[in-house]
RNA sequence: GGACCUGUGGCGGAAUUGGCAGACGCAGCGGACUUAAAAUCCGCGGUCCCUCGGGACAUGUGGGUUCGAGUCCCACCGGGUCCA
C-alpha cells in the first residue's frame, strides 16, 4: 500500500489533489464573493449588460441529504450560468429551499423535535453538499420558504388574490373594490349561481358581502375531501385505496368541507393560450393542456317532474340517442330520492360509492355498476320519457355530475347499457352495429328529427351547431365550455405550513389581516400529533391562546372591525405548493423589506429581449411589456424534473398571472424556457420469473450475472434507485473517491441531459482519466512545474479552434455530453505534443464551465490573480475550422467503393472527374453504363451505373 | 384502450437532420516500458466469409419512398411517460 503510494508521482491529479484544490477554491470563491451578483443601482453593477436568469427547481431539504439524481440538473444549469457569465451577461443563478411540508411534520410527530430544527439541520446539510460541487450560486440570495421574511410575502400575495376578482370584460384580475364600485354604480349586475341577474340595490349588507366573497380569487368554498378521522388529516385521492388510507388502512370518509380555494378556473383560457408562446417541452405543454381539459359543447336541461336535471355534453348532436341518464352518487337528486322513500339497495350503493376515491372509480371502468333511481326524465329532443340511474362511473366533480347517456355513441354508456339491458339506438352514421359496439367517431346524423328541427344528414360539426341553436331558442340549454381543471383547494389541516392571514368573528365572517401586520407567525406547539376526530380539526387549533384573540391583536384594520372584537384565527395552513409559486421572484431582491420584489430589480431580471421579434398576441399587460420584442417569461432557463410538469408549473403560472394583472410583475409568464433533466437510474437484476434482485446479491462471472445464493443466471435491467434494491449512490462517496469535478463531468457525460441513464460506477474512471491527461499535458507530475511550449503546434492549434467552436455550440444546445467528448479528443490529440501558453489559456477557459475547480487552479498557475469565472469565453478563428483538403467517399449504387482526396472547395465537376479517374472506381465501372452521378460537394459522390 | 416519446456493438452513447453507421468513454484484446505488477503511452475492437486485395450482411421486425434511409412513410413487436 504505502509502496504503491510512494511510487506515484507526487503531483499527479488524483482524488487527494482534486479534493485539496476543490476545497481551497471553494473557500476562496466564498471569501472573494466571486459569484455574488449585484442589482441595478448597486456599486459596480453594469446595467447596460444583458441579463440571464438561470434557475433550478429548489429542493425539499430532506434529512437524508442529496442523492446523485439531484445534482444532474444543477450541474447543467451551472454550466450554462458559467458560460453565460463568460459571454458577457449578468447572470442571476440562485438557490434556496422549499422547506414547508409533511416529512418534517411527521418526523416532529414521532420525535417531538420542532420541524424548524430538523429543517435547519437538513438545509445545512444540503448547502454543504451543494457547495461541495462548486456551483456558482449567489448564496447571498439564498432563501427558505419557511423564513418569516419570506412567508410574510407569501401571505401578502394570497391577500392580493383575496382582495381581487376576475373581471370577465378585461379577462384579468382587478381589485374587488373595482367590482364593488361597478355594482354600486349599477354598471354591472350581480349574477346568481345559475347566471341569472340579481338586484344589487335590493340586497342587504350581509348579502352584498356574501356576494363579493363568492367573486374573490381566493374564496371559501365547499369541496368534498377524503377525510381520515384516525389520521386526523385530509388525504389526496392517490392516498386512498378502497375507502381506506394507504398508510395504516384506516377508514376514509368523503366529506364536504369549507376551505380556502383559488379560482384558477377563471384563468383556464389564458393558461391554455399562453402555453403556445413559451419555449417549453411539447410533452409538458400537452400535459398542461390535458390537465386544463377544455371542451366545447352544451349544457342541456332534462325535465324531471317539476324540476330538471342539467347535463354537460360535448356531443349535443347525439341527443336523440340519449336513452337514459346517469347521475353521480353525490348528486343532489340522489339525496332527494333517498329522502322520499325507503330503498335499501340504493342507499347501500350510494354509501359505498361515495367513499371510493375518484381514482378507484375510474380504474375499474370495465365492470359497470349502478342502481336505477326509479325516476323518469324527459328527453327534450324526442319528448320521450327515459329512466334516471346513478352509477359511480359518473364523477360529481366533472361537468354537472350528471350525463345524458348515449349508448350508441359512447363506450362507457354502451358498456353500462349492455350490463343493464337499456335501449341502444343509432343516431350517427358510421361503425357497424351500435348494439354490438359503440361508434364514437363523427358521421352524418340519422334518426334525429322532431317537429321543430332535423339533424338528419348533417355532419357532426354542423349538427352540433344546429342542435345548440335549437336548445337555446327553446330554453332547453345553451352553448358551454367545460374544463376538467377545477378550482384549487388551498387549505391543509397541517402544522408545518404558512398560516392564512385571516380571522373570523363570532358570526363566522372572515376578515383579512392588514399588510402591515404580516407575517402571521406560525405559533409554537408542544404536540404536533394530528387530532383524531370526526370533524376535521387542524393541529393549529391546539394553540388556543394564538387562535382566540382580538381583531386588534391579529392586526385587522380597525375600519373593518373594532380592535376589541374577539376573533378566531384560521387554523388551516397553506399547502406545500404555496412557497414555490413565487420563490423565483424573491431571489431578485431577497432582502427587500418594502415589497415582495424590488421594482427596479424585477424589471431588470425579468424583462428580457427576444432574440427575434415575434408576431404574437397576448392578454393586454402593462405598457412596459411588449410581447413582440420581449420574452413572455421572466426566467430565461428553468431546469427541473418532469414530475412537476403540471401542478407546480401550473400553480406558479397562475400566481404569476394574477401578479401580472395587478401590475406587480412585468411579464405574463414566469418561465420562458423550461427544460427537464432525465432521471439517473441504476442497475438491478431480474430473475426469469420477473422478480427483482438487489445489486449486492449478484456476482458477475465471465460476463454472466449470477444470483449468489442460487447460482442461477439473472438478467441485468435498469431500475429506479431504491433502498430495497441497494443501488442508491451517495454523491459524498463519489466526491471523496474522485473529486467533485470528476463527478460533475461524469454526470454530464452519461448522455443527453434530458435522457434518463443508468449510473455505472465503473465508467466514472473514464472522465477522471481525461482530467488526469489534461493535467499531465501541462504539469510535470514529478515536481508540479508548468510545462508549456514556446511555440504551439499548428495541428493542435486547428484542433483547439474546432474544439472552441464545438463546445460553445454544444453548450448553447445543452448537449454537454458531446462538448465533453470534443474536449477529450482535443486532449488526446495534444498528448505527446504539448500546448503553448496561449493554447493552454484558451483550453482552461473551455474547461471552466464544466470543471470550475480545476480550471481555476490552471488559471492561477498561469499566473492570474482574478477568477477564471469572469474571463471572456475564447473566440475561434473561422479560417482554422476548415481543412484545405478533404477525403470524400465515392459510392457506386450507394455503396462506398473508394475514397478520393480533393480540395475542400472542389466543385461538382472537379469531383465527378476525380471520382471517375479513381483507379478502383474505373475498374468497377468496366462494362457498366453510368446513368447518373449524384455529387454533394464536400460530402460524397454517388455513381448510378448498371 | 388512446396520445406522445423510445429501440444503434458486451455496456453508456455519437452521427452536421436524407449523405462514410458506431465519434467519445467503459469493458475486452495485443504491444511498448518494467525483474514483476500498478500506472502510463501506442495499437486493435459489429457479425460472417475470404485466395488477405477484399466481399456479403448489419441501427427491434416486415414492407415502402429515394441515386442514397439509423434518420422520412405504413404495419407490427418490445420499453417508457401521460391520459382514460
Amino acid at each position: 500500500m504505502t509502496d504503491q503510494n510512494s511510487d506515484r508521482p507526487s503531483h499527479r491529479y488524483d482524488a487527494g489533489v482534486a479534493n485539496a484544490l476543490e476545497s481551497h477554491w471553494q473557500d476562496w470563491w466564498d471569501e472573494q464573493g466571486t459569484y455574488v451578483v449585484g442589482n441595478p443601482g448597486d456599486p459596480g453593477f453594469d446595467e447596460s449588460l444583458p441579463k440571464y436568469y438561470c434557475l433550478d427547481m429548489f429542493p425539499y431539504p430532506s434529512g437524508t441529504g442529496l442523492h446523485v439524481g439531484h445534482p444532474e440538473g444543477y450541474i447543467g444549469s451551472d454550466i450554462i450560468s458559467r458560460f453565460k457569465r463568460m459571454s458577457g451577461f449578468n447572470v442571476l443563478h440562485p438557490m434556496g429551499f422549499d422547506a414547508f411540508g409533511l416529512p418534517a411534520e411527521q418526523y416532529a410527530v414521532q420525535t417531538g423535535v420542532h420541524p424548524r430544527d430538523t429543517t435547519v439541520k437538513a438545509i445545512n446539510t444540503f448547502r454543504r453538499q451543494l457547495k461541495g460541487f462548486g456551483f456558482s450560486y449567489d448564496w447571498s440570495r439564498e432563501l427558505s420558504t419557511t423564513d418569516e421574511d419570506y412567508y410574510r410575502w407569501t401571505q401578502w400575495i394570497w391577500l392580493r388574490a383575496y382582495e381581487s376578482y376576475f373581471d370577465p370584460a378585461s379577462r384579468k384580475a382587478a381589485p374587488i373594490s373595482h367590482l364593488l364600485a361597478q355594482l354600486e354604480a349599477e354598471v354591472v349586475r350581480p349574477l346568481d349561481a345559475d347566471g341569472q341577474t340579481m338586484d344589487w340595490s335590493a340586497m342587504d349588507e350581509a348579502e352584498r358581502c356574501a356576494y363579493l366573497d363568492t367573486r374573490r380569487l381566493a374564496y371559501l368554498g365547499e369541496q368534498t375531501v377524503n377525510w381520515c378521522p384516525r389520521l386526523g388529516t385530509v388525504l389526496a385521492n392517490e392516498e386512498v385505496i378502497d375507502g381506506r388510507s394507504e398508510r395504516g388502512g384506516f377508514p376514509v370518509l368523503r366529506k364536504p368541507l369549507r376551505q380556502w380555494m383559488f379560482r384558477i378556473t377563471e384563468y383556464a383560457d389564458r393558461l391554455l393560450e399562453d402555453l403556445d408562446v413559451v419555449d417549453w417541452p411539447e410533452s409538458t405543454r400537452t400535459m398542461q393542456r390535458e390537465w386544463i381539459g377544455r371542451s366545447e359543447g352544451a349544457t342541456i336541461r332534462f325535465p324531471v317532474g317539476e324540476d330538471h336535471l342539467e347535463v354537460f355534453t360535448t356531443r349535443p348532436d347525439t341527443i336523440f340517442g340519449a336513452t337514459y341518464m346517469v347521475v353521480a352518487p353525490e348528486h343532489p337528486l340522489v339525496d332527494t330520492v333517498l329522502a322520499s322513500g325507503n330503498d335499501p339497495a340504493l342507499l347501500e350503493y350510494v354509501t359505498a360509492s361515495r367513499n371510493r376515491s375518484d381514482v378507484d372509480r375510474m380504474a375499474d371502468s370495465k365492470e359497470k355498476t349502478g342502481v336505477s333511481l326509479g325516476v323518469e326524465a324527459i328527453n327534450p329532443a324526442t319528448g320521450r320519457s327515459i329512466p334516471v340511474w346513478t352509477a359511480d362511473y359518473v364523477l360529481a366533480g366533472y361537468g354537472t355530475g350528471a350525463i345524458m347517456a348515449v349508448p350508441g355513441h359512447d363506450q362507457r354508456d354502451h358498456d353500462f347499457a349492455r350490463a343493464f339491458d337499456l335501449p341502444i339506438v343509432s343516431v350517427v352514421e358510421g361503425g357497424e352495429n351500435v348494439r354490438e359496439e359503440a361508434w364514437c367517431g363523427a358521421g352524418n346524423a340519422v334518426n334525429s328529427a322532431n317537429d321543430e328541427m332535423s339533424l338528419d344528414g348533417l355532419d357532426t360539426e354542423t349538427a352540433k351547431n344546429v342542435v345548440i341553436d335549437w336548445l337555446e331558442s327553446g330554453g332547453h340549454g345553451r352553448r358551454h365550455v367545460n374544463y376538467k381543471l377545477r378550482d384549487w383547494l388551498f387549505s391543509r389541516q397541517r402544522y408545518w405550513g404558512e398560516p392564512f392571514p385571516i380571522v373570523y368573528d363570532e358570526n363566522g365572517r372572515h376578515y383579512p389581516v392588514s399588510d402591515s401586520a404580516l407575517p402571521v407567525v406560525l405559533p409554537e406547539l408542544d404536540d404536533y400529533e394530528p387530532v383524531e376526530s370526526e370533524e376535521p380539526t387542524p393541529p393549529l387549533g391546539k394553540a388556543l391562546s394564538w387562535v382566540n384573540t382580538t381583531a386588534g391583536e391579529a392586526g385587522v384594520d380597525s375600519a373593518l372591525l373594532d380592535p376589541s372584537t374577539p376573533v378566531r384565527r384560521e387554523t388551516n395552513t397553506m399547502p406545500g405548493w404555496a412557497g414555490s409559486c413565487w420563490y423565483f421572484l424573491r431571489y431578485c431582491s431577497p432582502a427587500c423589506e418594502e415589497r415582495f420584489i424590488d421594482s427596479k430589480a424585477e424589471k431588470y431580471w425579468l424583462l428580457g429581449r427576444r432574440a427575434e421579434p415575434a408576431d404574437i398576441s397576448l392578454a393586454d399587460g402593462e405598457e412596459s411589456f411588449d410581447a413582440r420584442n420581449m420574452n413572455v417569461g421572466g426566467v430565461d432557463l428553468y431546469i427541473g424534473g418532469a414530475e412537476h410538469a403540471v401542478l407546480h408549473l401550473l400553480y406558479a403560472r397562475f400566481w404569476h398571472k394574477i401578479l401580472f394583472d395587478l401590475g406587480e410583475v412585468s411579464t405574463p409568464e414566469p418561465m420562458n424556457k423550461l427544460f427537464h433533466q432525465g432521471m439517473i437510474t441504476s442497475f438491478a437484476y431480474k430473475r426469469p420469473d420477473g422478480s427483482l434482485v438487489a445489486v449486492d446479491a449478484v456476482d458477475e462471472v465471465d460476463g454472466v450475472h449470477l444470483e449468489r445464493e442460487t447460482g442461477e443466471p439473472v438478467e441485468r435491467i435498469v431500475a429506479k434507485m431504491s433502498k430495497s434494491l441497494r443501488n442508491v449512490v451517495n454523491p459524498d462517496d463519489v466526491v471523496a473517491e474522485y473529486g467533485a469535478d470528476t463527478m460533475r463531468l461524469y454526470e454530464m457525460y452519461m448522455g443527453p441531459l434530458e435522457a434518463s441513464a443508468p449510473w455505472n460506477t465503473r465508467d466514472i474512471v473514464g472522465v477522471h482519466r481525461f482530467l488526469q491527461r489534461a493535467w499531465r499535458l501541462v504539469i510535470e507530475e514529478e515536481n508540479g512545474a508548468l510545462r508549456l511550449l514556446e511555440e504551439g503546434d499548428d495541428a493542435v492549434e486547428r484542433s483547439l479552434h474546432r474544439t472552441i467552436h464545438k463546445v460553445g455550440e454544444d453548450i448553447e444546445k445543452l448537449a454537454f455530453n458531446t462538448a465533453i467528448a470534443a474536449m477529450i479528443e482535443f486532449v488526446n490529440q495534444a498528448t505527446g505534443v504539448g500546448l503553448s501558453r496561449s493554447q493552454f489559456e484558451k483550453f482552461t477557459l473551455l474547461l471552466a464551465p464544466f470543471v470550475p475547480h480545476l480550471a481555476e487552479e490552471f488559471w492561477h498557475r498561469l499566473g492570474n490573480r482574478t477568477s477564471v469565472a469572469h474571463q471572456s469565453w475564447p473566440v475561434f478563428d473561422p479560417s482554422l475550422l476548415v481543412d484545405d483538403h478533404v477525403e470524400i467517399p465515392v459510392q457506386i449504387l450507394g455503396k462506398v467503393r473508394s475514397r478520393i482526396t480533393v480540395a475542400a472547395d472542389a466543385d461538382q465537376q472537379t469531383l465527378e472527374e476525380a471520382a471517375l479517374a479513381d483507379e478502383r472506381i474505373s475498374e468497377l465501372l468496366e462494362g457498366l453504363t453510368v446513368r447518373k452521378m449524384v455529387v454533394v460537394p464536400g460530402r460524397l459522390v454517388n455513381i448510378v451505373a448498371n
